[in-house]
RNA sequence: GCCGGAGUGGCGAAAUUGGUAUACGCACCAGACUCAAAAUCUGGCGAGGUCAAACUCAUGUCGGUUCGAGUCCGACCUCCGGCACCA
């Protein structure tokens, strides 16, 4: 042992204990209770950032906590290897991709082993390697033979500067998720995963998840899902067959409708405008219409203006018999319910504007429910009604002006009016969803194949199981030109038909590396499984995932996929729950002021901002760089660097140290056990602060709050100091108090510091680490309880004064004592004391007048 | 625009859910040690007021409920995030 605290040496020491003993495997077979910590795997880009370390720090604090209570725990690590950077890596640099990841690998689980995270390295995974991809392809086939992977010609999200294709997840905004370039849509030939199936359950199960998610993610799953009941209503062309059929929420609003208003896409515009003097000038505006949509990714900004055009036909509206023009406008979504809608400028923001510019009439059939008016509103003449609206009114009320359905509230209308739409067979209620298809197909080298053959003959082929996996070839060339760098490599594409023998070609798509992340956490429990992706039987003793942490930004890609794939694996009887995390917690961005300003961003190279974590283990010490990330806000906070900080936390830890220090020889030979003899008043008074000190800390580790844990380790340290400094008898019942402090003090910093803990534990005269021979310390009520109280006692609800009591003392008691109170008598002196209000063991409020 | 979340010392933040506001730390100030500095230790630290007290004011603003409000209710202001024509 050292006399001084020396970081560097302390955790050599015990990262190479732990690595020996195996400290941090899991065992299958243990029959303690489980726990499944689990962190968001990491993009192996070479270098952790403050951003990983703050999450290991909270997934390790949560990990070391649950171990010391005995429980069996599961804290695996991988890495999500497919992506983008190292295929960018092969363009700008001539790299091989894999040599690149693999050395990034290895760099950064260096980095990780000198943060001392107690990670189980024999579940090791990393998404790039065959034996990993084998299993993504294998999901794609099942989801084949099911149906539920399929391809399509289809508009999709195109980055220009990545050259490929995105998800709507990934190009949400209009922009790229990863470069923030717009995103254009093209046509193309792309594989889809039928996540829409799955929408109700991703809509239904939240209520499984609710209490251990941010209410912050299930609400931006729910929008993202976006569930919404409403009706589909045909109208009927004036002349010919055809019928146009619109989706509406507010069915109840139809009497007010007075246009169709069709998307420029809608498939149905060639065929109404076969005989029309219009047609050549509405297709042009379709035309346009397209291809500025396509040239911005999405409809109409906000700024631009709603543009459309008449095409002169006249549909009938299904309850009144009217007839309405059915104009194509750029503001109606394809992809969104029928591509379709009624246009009611009364009661819609988006039907008045557009109504306003092309002076289309306004017919107000909601009346707002009045409070002060008794009588039912009554039909007006519709000339009286445009004229009051300047606005839609787009609240719930009463049915004007709507024939037989007039005085009905909206709530009631909108499910009756659906009713009779489908009984007179001109419509339905219906639930739609904004959710659309998992786009998986990507036109990049560093991904998993995708596992389909074709053949002229046959044509789209599955390829086999045992023919897995289809791997990677070792080299390609890497143009960038927007085609699959697979597709120039002839050895891998060219193949021979699983089915009939013939030569072949192998799809040259590889999958979104999101196929990768929505199941990796299954694979950890059962890492080297050769002939299925994990053995059901030990995924369902170690999952669902208790807690899983991460950031937010993955709220609608990978912790939607994720919550879909749980849902088709349960399908697959591989699982048998639906929901595959318990608890999630989003912790917040590590920030740095960008040098020269006043901002605080997160931390990055581009903005020069960033501090690399190596050199500040190598400054401070692993275990005080853990310390203070833990400290310095809660977990859920943005960070705001301070080096200052993290000096504090070393500070404190070499405080600690040399407390162990002075102490050791005197408990590491002795007093186990608390004494017969009588403690003096300040060793009582040590070991309530110790006992409070660990309720406390306890409760606070349940909701994560590690923040006031670290505040509540330093409290107990600042009153042994205090214990310290008093001229006490070193009597054995003292002594042992501070043995109880101190070890209870250690232990609990173990999640914190584990180093400096396993040092400052085996001064303490304890062999075989903490794992073995320590546990997380009880806390007895008994001995919390305080001796005698300080009650504030309150004029009109003002401070005033305190009284001392005993903690069994009466209402009638305390009330006598605060009445006698010399200054309390000199407050209430010359006023009529009206009432005392006594909270047992709290309070005193004396209220005079 | 709509939907969330948050406003507490110079700073990061606490506050057992309506009961002593500002725990813990950082920064700062003073003292001890030192030839000196750093480190370390001790003390101080919301604002006003005072030799010191007493006392007054203070949790974004304004009102309300209550014996009592950082916490509950209403209106507003500011900041941060998400979504953005989803019918």
């Amino acid at each position: 042992m050292d006399e001084k605290y020396f970081p560097e040496k302390i955790e050599n020491k015990w990262q190479q204990h732990w690595s020996e003993t195996k400290a941090f495997e899991a065992s299958d077979d243990d029959p303690r209770p489980k726990f499944y910590c689990l962190e968001m795997l990491p993009y192996p880009s070479g270098f952790l950032h403050m951003g990983h370390v703050r999450n290991y720090s909270i997934g390790d604090a949560l990990a070391w906590y649950k171990r010391l209570q005995g429980f069996n725990v599961l804290h695996p690590i991988g890495w999500d290897s497919f992506g983008q950077p190292a295929e960018q890596a092969a363009i700008k640099r001539g790299v091989n991709p894999r040599d690149w990841t693999e050395e990034n690998i290895q760099h950064m689980r260096g980095q990780m082993k000198r943060l001392g995270i107690s990670y189980d390295w024999s579940r090791e995974i990393a998404a790039h390697r065959p034996e990993y991809y084998k299993w993504d392809q294998w999901f794609f086939l099942k989801m084949f033979e099911r149906g539920l992977a399929y391809k399509k010609k289809s508009p999709v999200n195109w980055c220009p500067r990545e050259s490929t294709v995105l998800s709507n997840e990934q190009s949400s905004g209009g922009v790229c998720w990863r470069c923030g370039a717009a995103v254009e849509k093209r046509e193309l030939e792309q594989w889809f995963f039928r996540i829409t199936d799955y929408a109700e359950q991703l809509v239904a199960d939240i209520k499984q998840i609710e209490s251990g998610w941010p209410e912050k993610v299930l609400k931006r799953q729910r929008d993202w899902v976006g569930r919404s009941e409403g009706a589909f209503i045909d109208f009927a062309l004036k002349s010919g067959d055809q019928k146009i059929r619109v989706f509406t929420t507010r069915i109840d609003t139809i009497f007010g409708a007075t246009a169709i208003v069709l998307s420029a896409e809608h498939p149905l515009i060639d065929q109404l405008l076969e005989d029309s003097p219009l047609k050549l000038q509405v297709m042009a505006f379709a035309e346009r219409v397209k291809s500025e949509k396509a040239a911005r990714g999405r409809v109409v900004n906000e700024e631009e203006q709603k543009e459309g055009i008449n095409t002169g036909v006249l549909a009938v509206n299904p309850f009144s018999g009217e007839s309405i023009p059915v104009w194509v406008a750029n503001y109606v979504l394809i992809e969104y319910g029928t591509g379709a809608v009624m246009s009611v400028p009364a009661h819609d923001e988006r039907d008045f504007e557009f109504a306003q510019k092309y002076s289309l009439p306004v017919r107000r059939v909601i009346e707002r429910i009045s409070h002060e008016q008794e009588s039912i509103p009554h039909d007006v003449s519709s000339e009286d009604q445009s004229i009051a609206m300047q606005h839609a009114f787009t609240d719930y009320g009463i049915l004007v002006n709507s024939g037989n359905w007039s005085g009905k509230l909206s709530a009631d209308a909108i499910v009756e009016m659906a009713a009779y739409a489908e009984a007179s067979d001109f419509g339905k209620a219906a639930v739609t969803y904004r959710i659309r298809d998992w786009g998986i197909s990507r036109q990049r080298f560093w991904g998993a194949p995708v596992p389909i053959v074709y053949c002229e003959k046959c044509g789209m082929v599955p390829v086999p199981d045992q023919d897995l996996p289809v791997r990677l070839p070792d080299r390609a060339e890497f143009s960038g030109s927007g085609e699959s760098p697979l597709a120039g490599v002839a050895d891998f594409v060219n193949t021979v038909c699983p089915e009939c023998g013939a030569p072949a070609r192998r799809d040259t798509d590889t999958m979104d590396t999101f196929v990768d992340s929505s199941w990796y956490f299954f694979r950890y429990c059962d890492p080297r499984n050769e002939s299925m992706p994990f053995n059901s039987d030990l995924a369902k003793a170690w999952t669902p995932v208790d807690q899983y942490i991460g950031g937010d930004s993955h709220a609608v890609m990978h912790l939607i996929y994720t919550r879909f794939w749980t849902k088709f694996m349960r399908d697959l009887n591989l699982v048998n729950f639906d929901e595959p995390v318990k608890k999630l917690l989003t912790q917040g961005m590590v920030t740095n002021r960008v040098q020269g300003t006043d901002e605080w961003k997160a931390m990055s190279k581009s903005l020069g901002n960033g501090v690399d974590p190596d050199e500040m283990i190598a400054a401070f010490g692993a275990d005080a760089a853990r310390l203070f990330v833990l400290f310095a806000a809660p977990v859920e906070n943005e960070l705001r660097w301070a080096e200052a900080g993290i000096e504090g936390a070393v500070r404190f830890l070499r405080r600690v140290y040399t407390m162990v220090w002075r102490w050791h020889e005197r408990l590491s030979n002795g007093t186990t056990e608390a004494s017969s003899d009588e403690p003096s008043a300040a060793a009582r008074a040590l070991r309530r602060k110790t006992h409070q000190t660990i309720a406390k800390i306890t409760s606070d580790f349940e909701g994560l709050h590690l923040n006031t844990i670290v505040a509540a380790l330093m409290e107990l340290f600042n009153e042994l100091s205090a214990f310290e400094a008093e001229p006490v008898a070193a009597s054995t019942a003292d002594v042992f108090a501070v043995r109880e402090a101190l070890e209870s003090l250690v232990i609990m910093l173990a999640p914190f510091s584990p180093h400096a803990a396993e040092e400052m534990w085996q001064y303490l005269g304890h062999e075989g680490g903490l794992l073995n021979s320590g546990r997380w310390p009880q806390a007895d009520a008994e001995l919390a309880k305080r001796d005698e109280l300080e009650i504030p006692v309150q004029v009109n609800g003002k401070l005033r004064s305190r009284v001392l009591a005993m903690p069994d003392v009466t209402e009638e008691q305390l009330r006598i004592a605060a009445l006698a109170d010399e200054k309390i008598r000199a407050f209430i002196e010359g006023h009529q004391v009206v009432k005392v209000i006594v909270v047992p063991q709290r309070l005193v409020n004396v209220v005079v007048k």
